[in-house]
DNA sequence: GCCAACGTTGGC
DNA sequence: GCCAACGTTGGC
């Protein structure tokens, strides 16, 4: 079991986006450590979803349906994606600036690699977060 | 809207 | 295989 964050820019795709479709596979990633992270990806991990530029705070918690198969919209067929279920929205968003200031959380590797778009998180930062969104599952 | 950070591309 | 040029991400 391990634990990941998303990011989506809001008005391209949002967790309202989501909670609507349900399931939806992530694609248009087109970069290798994201790509790479996905492949690491088992069914049952749980991420974070994250609204970067608008919002910049994590909004709701998606479950990996899937297994990581071919984007089929990357045209040099290079990169690959799995499918997300959209499983709660967080009771409290945690924002960026929130997560910055918090010496619990200054290892993340939202802020250590600001522009990875699918990245890992501990399971005592995972935990943590549950604790500052108030949410449980 | 700007621009820093940083990943990717392509010429050599 | 190096590295300069280029493109993209994402915070501010």
């Amino acid at each position: 079991m391990q634990y990941w964050l998303i990011k989506s820019e809001p008005y391209k795709w949002s967790w309202n986006d989501h909670v609507a479709k349900g399931v939806e596979h992530w694609d248009g990633v087109r970069n290798y450590q994201a790509s790479n992270n996905m492949k690491a990806m088992e069914i049952g991990d749980l991420a974070f979803f994250y609204h970067s530029n608008e919002g910049k705070e994590i909004v709701g918690i998606v479950e990996v349906v899937s297994g990581y198969y071919p984007d089929h919209t990357d045209p040099k067929e290079r990169f690959g994606m799995v499918d997300f279920k959209a499983v709660k929205p967080v009771n409290k968003p945690v924002n960026l600036a929130q997560i910055k200031a918090d010496p619990n959380l200054s290892e993340m590797s939202l802020l250590k690699q600001m522009r990875l778009s699918v990245g890992p998180v501990r399971k005592s930062e995972w935990d943590y977060i549950m604790k500052l969104s108030e949410t449980t599952l």
